[in-house]
DNA sequence: TCTGGGGTCCTAGGACCC
DNA sequence: TCTGGGGTCCTAGGACCC
């Protein structure tokens, strides 16, 4: 393992960097409030919220994202909390990863912090993939005044761990001599894919270490955790990983990466938790009316419709059911998408169930001209498509608070 | 005052068709 | 009359990731 300012391992044995910006949320946001940069700092976490990001003070009373912030304040009650402002983080998103597609072609963008780069074609140019990891760094830090982590190996799992391993602010490179001494320690639970559910299934059959799981028989494993995943954990623990670097920029960007040639979006959807929990039907449908009409503009502002709409409920007590129904015809339609939801929502039967969260997705979508190709939108629905049409221009316009159901209002 | 919101993928059973 | 596959679609749940 070679870790910043070693010589370069040469060229191309290891092209595949994984870069991973240090506590994004955090970071970014401490940029304009460099007075707080020693303190400890957690981004999100409101009422029934979790945290989103945490500096690397806060931390150190341990805590992490994702945890509650009923936690979080617990551990350390003095932490600054910050609002989210997701318009800044999106556009320094968008300039990193705007410098990394400058450097190869060969970007994949897992999220807004985060990305791998295939860099086999750029060697020549820039110099070893440590070299143009250090660039990458430190053209970062000046224009971006945030820092990232970066690691290197030959592919992508191995590289993604190598990342963890070089936080905060760091590079790792794992040269292919020395994959398996670097995988092998690890906890199972470090790899792609194992959550907490499989990190203690695995535990509880004595696999502890990805060495453990490697050698492990291939039938063993998938018995323990199926067919798929058995077999892919197995590869995964011999840093057997064939996946490639596939261009992609995520829904934050636009289209990105090599014009085309993104995978479509498969589902949309949006989902709210009540600020207290609730049994009153009134209340969850207007809920629904309001996150299907925020799911059917994103489908018209995508260019596509589907044919089947899921609800979720989350109850009081956190057990979570979900209820599809496949329409005959795709729609990207507000008013058939409700009238499905609410369908669904009326069928549980619910008395005085205590209602926690509900939620509205769109799940096969297709682009629209292969909808229309088919003589469906637009023709029925007695002109909803074009009221809905009317509404998603004058909200461009005024702004999406001018034009709203009128159950919304007040 | 426990536990967000956006997704993807896999599994498994049943219906239905050939 | 009984037995039998394979393939696809639909639905529900669950695990996982960021």
């Amino acid at each position: 393992m070679v870790t910043a300012g070693a010589p370069t391992a040469a060229g191309t044995s290891t092209p595949i960097l994984h870069v991973d910006m240090d506590a994004f949320y955090a970071s970014v946001l401490l940029r304009d409030r460099p007075e707080l940069q020693h303190l400890p700092v957690i981004v999100g976490g409101g009422h029934r919220g979790v945290v989103l990001a945490a500096n690397y003070p806060a931390r150190e009373y341990g805590v992490r994202s994702a945890m509650t912030a009923t936690r979080a304040r617990r551990l350390c009650p003095h932490a600054v909390v910050l609002q989210p402002d997701y318009d800044t983080f999106t556009k320094v998103s968008t300039a990193v990863m705007a410098l990394f597609r400058r450097t190869t072609s060969l970007v994949e963008a897992i999220s807004l912090d985060e990305a791998f780069l295939d860099v086999s074609g750029a060697v020549r140019r820039l110099g070893s993939p440590l070299q143009i990891a250090e660039d990458l760094r430190a053209t970062i830090h000046d224009e971006q005044g945030i820092t990232c982590s970066v690691g290197i190996a030959a592919s992508i799992s191995v590289a993604k761990l190598a990342s963890k391993r070089a936080k905060p602010d760091g590079v790792v490179v794992v040269p292919p001599e020395e994959i398996t001494s670097f995988l092998h320690p690890l906890d199972v639970g470090d790899l792609y894919g194992v959550g907490e559910k499989t990190q203690a299934m695995l535990h509880r059959l004595g696999l502890i270490t990805v060495g453990d799981l490697a050698h492990t028989p291939v039938r063993t494993l998938q018995r323990a955790v199926g067919v798929h995943l058995g077999a892919h954990l197995h590869d995964l623990a011999w840093g057997a990983d064939r996946r490639e670097v596939a261009p992609r920029s995520t829904g934050a960007f636009g289209h990105g990466g090599r014009s085309g040639e993104a995978d479509p979006e498969k589902s949309m959807g949006a989902q709210e938790t009540f600020g207290r929990d609730t049994d009153d039907r009134e209340v969850v449908l207007r809920e629904v009316l309001k996150l299907t009409a925020k799911v059917a503009t994103r489908l018209r502002a995508a260019e596509v419709a589907g044919r089947t709409v899921t609800i979720t409920v989350r109850f009081a007590d956190f057990t979570t059911i979900t209820r599809s129904r496949t329409l005959a015809e795709p729609t990207d339609v507000t008013q058939e998408i409700y009238a499905a939801a609410v369908r669904l929502y009326d069928a549980l039967g619910l008395q005085r169930a205590r209602v926690r969260l509900v939620g509205v997705r769109v799940e096969g979508l297709l682009p629209r001209e292969q909808v229309q190709r088919q003589g469906v939108l637009g023709e029925r629905e007695h002109g909803w498509s074009e009221a809905d049409r009317a509404v998603d221009r004058a909200a461009r316009r005024f702004g999406s608070a001018a034009v709203r159901p009128a159950s919304l209002l007040g």
